[in-house]
RNA sequence: GCCGGGAUAGGGUAGCUUGGUUAUCCUGGGGGACUGUGGAUCCCCCGACUCGGGUUCAAAUCUCGGUCCCGGCCCCA
């Protein structure tokens, strides 16, 4: 038996409704939020991932030759391509140009609890704005998206990428070594950080500073902690997002998200209720375009991890009630199955969602399945009722039954 | 890439320590008892030892390897 490739699912009819039923949930809150939905190849150019990313990013990537001798790559994100498509097609639209889209991502990853080879995202990019009404955009629309699947337990944490990345420039580190003290810190590893700055000549006096930095952390009164322009950058942010209803959020100035593309506010969303992999959410402002030969446009993007925050709906205890189909169409003999098949395509065109027996069952059986089909009505059709024109139509939940009129029995259904 | 735990019908499981007839039970699926009424009962049927090698008279059971799953590390654009 050949099975799916590590690190991938089938969804099955299930769980693929309720997939489809979250994903439409936050489709309607971007387009509430006045974002327009994409979409991009599910392979690309394997440069266009190449060019802004290190080593471990390689590692992962699912590149490949095609006929042509093309180097390819499936997406393992979906900012990149986004901002392609930008600086393609999209670069003379009026700005604020405001995206979304959703689909998978596939990193060669070792799969976990949350972690998959083939993975969905919902991600959405604010291009060609730079203010705090833009940040705080993007920080709303995540938060309203969690909200709006019913998530109770999670954390949104800002930080802003310029404080640290200034303090260090202060302090004399060397531009080309940011990026490695920056990954030091962001994981708080400060035994490690601690030489490395020392071999960089920096003063014990201004590593503690750093080390300071990064451990502000707490509510929004923390802001008034942070140094210069970020400070007040962020201070602005908070009040417009408080202004949106958007409260709550934690300030942590140790957030920085791993890559150097980022260069001002960065943001995260973690549900604890997920353990290792806890993650469900990030972003923040950067700059890309130029990397992909537009000019230098500043934006905002984010992106939602969705098998995770289902996961996380799940374990707590979010449950999803299955769909049926309005009706189930039973001929009572062998005799009636034509008629049973014109009442279906009746149905069918006046939009009532409807099935039929289709298999040869017994009633008994017929109706069986119709249960387990989630059906609302079964739609009995008998020689006795059709003398009159009729049908009996019987309630699953309850079992109550009346012959109704075939030409009345769409009002009967949809009402 | 590293560490640990696993894998028995579609789903959930017993058996494995101590190798030995036809691999247990529940559920599911198909048909029937019921010729015009479901989720009840009874009967019949379908359906599994993850794959490959080794030890042995004999392997679901012991052993080695592959694959996949689960938890964690690394990483996480």
């Amino acid at each position: 038996m050949i099975q799916c490739p590590r690190g991938t699912r089938d969804f099955l009819p299930d769980e693929m409704e309720r997939r489809r039923y979250y994903e439409g949930m936050l489709r309607s809150v971007a387009l509430r939020f006045g974002f327009r939905e994409t979409e991009t190849p599910i392979f690309e150019d394997a440069e266009l991932f190449i060019l802004r990313s290190g080593p471990n990013v390689l590692n992962e990537l699912y590149a490949f030759k095609d006929k042509g001798d093309r180097d390819l790559a499936l997406r393992p994100e979906m900012t990149a391509p986004a901002i392609r498509m930008f600086v393609n097609s999209m670069s003379n639209e009026p700005k604020p140009i405001k995206i979304f889209y959703f689909g998978q991502c596939f990193r060669y990853e070792r799969p976990q609890s949350g972690r998959y080879r083939e993975f969905f995202q919902f991600g959405a990019e604010l291009i060609g704005s730079a203010t705090p009404e833009t940040d705080a955009e993007a920080i709303a629309l995540a938060a309203a998206m969690i909200e709006a699947l019913g998530l109770k337990n999670y954390k949104i944490r800002i930080g802003h990428i310029g404080v640290l990345r200034q303090k260090l420039a202060d302090a004399g580190v060397p531009k080309e070594k940011t990026a490695e003290v920056l990954q030091k810190l962001d994981k708080k590893l400060y035994d490690e950080a601690r030489p490395m700055m020392e071999d960089l000549n920096i003063g014990t006096g201004e590593i503690e500073e750093i080390f300071e930095l990064t451990e502000t952390v707490g509510g929004t009164e923390v802001i008034d902690k942070v140094p210069g322009e970020p400070g007040e950058y962020l201070k602005s942010l908070i009040r417009i997002l408080s202004a949106m209803g958007v409260e709550g959020v934690e300030i942590d100035l140790g957030v920085v998200r791993g890559l150097d593309y980022y260069t001002g506010m960065v943001f995260e969303a973690e549900a604890p209720v997920l353990g290792a992999e806890k993650q469900i959410c990030g972003g923040g402002s950067y700059t890309l375009s130029e990397l992909f030969g537009g000019e230098k446009v500043f934006s905002t993007g984010f992106a939602i991890g969705f098998d995770r925050i289902l996961l996380a709906m799940e374990k707590e205890g979010i449950s999803y009630e299955q769909m049926g189909i309005d009706a189930y169409v039973v001929p009572v003999s062998e005799d009636l199955r034509i008629k049973a098949a014109e009442i279906t395509g009746m149905l069918r065109r006046a939009g009532v969602s409807c099935d039929m027996d289709i298999m040869g069952r017994k009633m008994a059986k017929a109706l069986k399945y119709a249960s387990s089909a989630r059906a609302r009505f079964a739609i009995i059709v008998g020689k006795n009722e059709l003398e009159q024109e009729s049908v009996t139509m019987r309630d699953m939940a309850s079992g109550d039954q009346a012959t109704v009129p075939i030409i009345q029995l769409v009002r009967h259904i949809q009402g």
